[in-house]
RNA sequence: GUGGCCAUGGUGAAGCGGUUAUCACACGACUCUGUGGCAGUCGUAUCACGGGUUCAAUUCCCGUUGGCCACC
C-alpha cells in the first residue's frame, strides 16, 4: 500500500498528498519546528488559524525532557503535547552536528552528553527506533551523521557509508508499526558519495528520503547542485525531504527539483529576533519568489502604526496589532511579542507553501 | 557658610604622565537553515568647563560649574 500520492507534476515539481495515522498532508509543506514539544510560542488555536499539517520534534531532546516514561504514560506525543495531526520527529542525528563538542562518534552509535546536565546517554540506531515508536510519530527519521561543511571526502566517505549502516540497521529494528521510516542520503558536496549514498538506501526500500547535510554553510548553489545529483536518483514515487532548509527562495528551488518536504528553524528563530517576512510575491510561473525583510526592532518603526504587512493574512496582521506595538513588545521582552510575529512568520511559510502548490495543480 | 570626596559613551563602572581610553548593560547595523528565548560580528566618548605644569595631561595643580557626605 502506498502512502504517498503524486497527483500533479509540472516541469520537476510536484504536488501530491502524504498519508500517516495521524491525517494527511499536501505536498509540497513545511513543518513548524516543534523541538521540545511545542513550536516556541505557539498554541493549539493558533495553529487552528494557522492550519499546519505537520509538526517536526526531536528525538534527543524530548528524550533528555520529559523523558520516556511520562509520554509512555501520556500514551504518545500527540496525546501528551495535545496535537492530533501528523508529527516528524528527528533522529538526533543533527545534534551530532549542532552539539559536536558533547559527542562521540562509534560505529555502534553515539555518546552524548546531555546539554542539560552532562549526564551520558548513548544512541543507537536501535535504541533511536525504539525512542521513536515510544514517542510515536508518523514520520521516523533514521539515526545520521550530519557531516559539518567543508568536509574533507574521506571523512565524508565514511561517515555517509556509517550513516547508511545504521540505517540498515534502523529498518531491523524497527517493528511493524503504521509509522513511516524515512533514510537520509548524506556525502558532503561530494557527487559520487551522494550517488552511493542515495543508491544503497532506495535499496532498503523505506518509506520516504531525506537529504540531510545541507544548509550547514555551504553556498547555496553547491546545495542546488547536490540536489540535481541525488533527487534524480530517488524512487518517484516515495516522499523527498529536504532537511533544514531553508529560506523561501531554496525551497523553491528544491521543490522545482522535486523535493516534497521541508523543515527550518528560520520562520520561528527569526520571529522571535524581530527578523519579519513580508510582502510574500511568488511569480505564477513558479520562476521566483519575492519578499521583504522587516527588522521590526528598527527605531524607525517606533511611531509606526501600520500592521507588520498590509498584505498578509494573519491572526497578527488581521486583528489591528501595529508595528509600534509590536517592536514596542520585543524591546521589553513580552512574551506576546515572540507569539505575534511567530505566528506572522510561520504564516509566511505555510502561506508560500500553499501558493507553490497552488500553482502546480493549477 | 566651612571641610572632604567625586565628575570618563545613553546608563553604571574601570583606567593611567605616552593605550587604538577598557568592561557590562542599553542603543544602532548585520549574521543565524533537521532550534538552548542562544550566540556572534561591527558601530557609538572632542574623558564637565576654563587655565596652568610638562616634550607629552583623561591622568598632576589652580579656578568655575554641578553632585554626594560631614560639621556649623
Amino acid at each position: 500500500m502506498n502512502n504517498f500520492k503524486i497527483a500533479k507534476t509540472k516541469k520537476g515539481f510536484r504536488s501530491g498528498i502524504l498519508r500517516t495515522s495521524h491525517g494527511k498532508i499536501h505536498t509540497p509543506f513545511f513543518m513548524p519546528i516543534a523541538t521540545r514539544g511545542s513550536v516556541k510560542y505557539l498554541h493549539n488555536d493558533d495553529f487552528a488559524q494557522l492550519k499546519n499539517e505537520i509538526i517536526l520534534s526531536n528525538t534527543y531532546h524530548l528524550y533528555l525532557k520529559p523523558g520516556l516514561e511520562i509520554i509512555k504514560k501520556a500514551v504518545g506525543l500527540h496525546k501528551f503535547m495535545n496535537w492530533d495531526k501528523p508529527i516528524l520527529t528527528d533522529s538526533g542525528g543533527y545534534q551530532v552536528f549542532s552539539l559536536k563538542k558533547m559527542r562521540k562518534i562509534k560505529e555502534e552509535g553515539v555518546e552524548f552528553k546531555s546539554t542539560y546536565d552532562g549526564s551520558k546517554h548513548f544512541f543507537t540506531p536501535e535504541k533511536v527506533m525504539q525512542i521513536e515508536e515510544t514517542l510515536g510519530s508518523d514520520i521516523m527519521m533514521v539515526l545520521d551523521e550530519c557531516a559539518p561543511y567543508p568536509c574533507d571526502y574521506a571523512y565524508a566517505e565514511a561517515s555517509s557509508a556509517m550513516t547508511t549502516r545504521w540505517a540498515v540497521r534502523c529498518k531491523k529494528a524497527k517493528k511493524k508499526n503504521k509509522q513511516l521510516l524515512f533514510g537520509i542520503v548524506q556525502g558532503s558536496i561530494y557527487k559520487d558519495l551522494r550517488e552511493k549514498s542515495a543508491k544503497e538506501l532506495t535499496a532498503l526500500n523505506l518509506d520516504g528520503y531525506a537529504i540531510g547535510g545541507l544548509a550547514v554553510g555551504e553556498p547555496a548553489q553547491e546545495m542546488y547542485k547536490t540536489l540535481d545529483v541525488v533527487c534524480p536518483l530517488l524512487p518517484e514515487k516515495k516522499p523527498r525531504y529536504l532537511m533544514g532548509v531553508g529560506q523561501p527562495e531554496q525551497i523553491l528551488e528544491a521543490v522545482r527539483r522535486g523535493v516534497d518536504m521541508f523543515d527550518c528553524v528560520l520562520p520561528t528563530r527569526n520571529a522571535r529576533h524581530g527578523f519579519l517576512y513580508t510582502k510574500l510575491k511568488l511569480a505564477k510561473d513558479l520562476s521566483k519568489v519575492k519578499y521583504n525583510i522587516l527588522r521590526i526592532k528598527s527605531a524607525k518603526f517606533a511611531k509606526d502604526l501600520k500592521p507588520l504587512d498590509n498584505t498578509c493574512s494573519c491572526a497578527t496582521c488581521k486583528s489591528g496589532y501595529t508595528r509600534a506595538y509590536i517592536r514596542h513588545l520585543l524591546s521589553v521582552n513580552e512574551p506576546l511579542a515572540m507569539r505575534l510575529c511567530t505566528v506572522h512568520n510561520v504564516h509566511f511559510y505555510l502561506q508560500l507553501m500553499r501558493e507553490i502548490r497552488y500553482n502546480i495543480n493549477r
